[in-house]
DNA sequence: TGCGTAAATGAGAATCATTCTTATTTTCAT
DNA sequence: ATGAAAATAAGAATGATTCTCATTTACGCA
């Protein structure tokens, strides 16, 4: 995965009618370089020690404009602050394991998940647009230090 | 299902550590006779309107106390409020379509997605402790007026 | 390349759900 | 019935997000 350039992102931007500002380049160019699932004021932070013009309330509404573009997902991990992350292309959908301990995120896809879904839908007469699906616990590596020996 | 009489949800409350209160037991008293997905506002008023001393602060206080004691499921639609449902016994979990449209839950169990979760989370090591699954979309019913013809 | 206008931005005020503070009231074991 | 511990009321505080509006910027067009 070549980083985008700054050519890529402001075509990128254009492409889904929005104006090439440089708060937006650099927003969508810190997004594209990571798998991070970033909170708002993470990204602001960010910007804002690289380049000093931005503001808050331009970091809300680049990140509604390319969430309704679809350039970038939002998600709700149920703590009171949302989190965004890059959507690369249209077959990207995936749900989140979510490591209580230490934060890390764990992505993954389940087809059989996937399918049943909609088989749920269907038994209910219901049209679906979107759904979320986040599994809450220890990851792996908080586990292994859990049961680390006390003395050793 | 009778209803539960003041007694009953003293001691269900009694049971589960907690202190009988005139504000507890009425909340409880909500939450247990409808099927209902409250936010706190709407509990607030409900109260409110029925016995003068309530406050929010205690709607509060007290949805978590009964949400620890897992008398009370707590929902995170994404729209910035939470919501509480009643919880009835060990096994009533379930998770939610929700009507955009209209605002409807309709409640549903797939063991498929259960299990199928479970194994995401054994061949990734992680150790789940919770789950939300939402799915989003348009109700039969509205559905249904959706198609309705424009004139006849 | 320079202009004009519509759109985007910065700074901070406003909003809204939720949490906190503190003085007062209530519960409940004794 | 009594008193210590816990719960409550009222409203202030918080924190994420949205809004306001004066100023700046992007970019289609001359
Ligand atoms: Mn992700
Ligand atoms: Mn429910
Ligand atoms: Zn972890
Ligand atoms: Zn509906």
């Amino acid at each position: 995965m070549p980083k985008a350039t700054n050519q890529d992102l402001k075509k990128m931007l254009r492409d889904h009618e929005l104006k090439a500002t440089s708060q937006r380049i650099a927003l969508l160019k810190l997004l594209n370089n990571t798998y991070k699932h970033f909170d708002a004021e993470e990204l602001y932070l960010e910007l804002h020690k690289r380049q000093k013009n931005v503001s808050r309330a331009t970091i809300y509404r680049s990140l509604e404009a390319l969430v309704d573009q679809e350039l970038v997902n939002k998600l709700d991990f149920g703590d009171g602050r949302m989190r965004y992350e890059c959507s690369r292309g249209g077959d990207d959908h995936h749900d989140h394991l979510i490591c209580e301990q230490c934060g890390k995120i764990v992505e993954f896809l389940n087809i059989e998940i996937e399918a049943q879904q909609l088989a749920v839908c269907e038994e209910n007469g219901f049209l679906p647009t979107t759904h979320t699906m986040y599994i809450f616990g220890i990851c792996a590596d908080c586990r292994n230090l859990e049961s680390e020996p006390e003395i050793g």
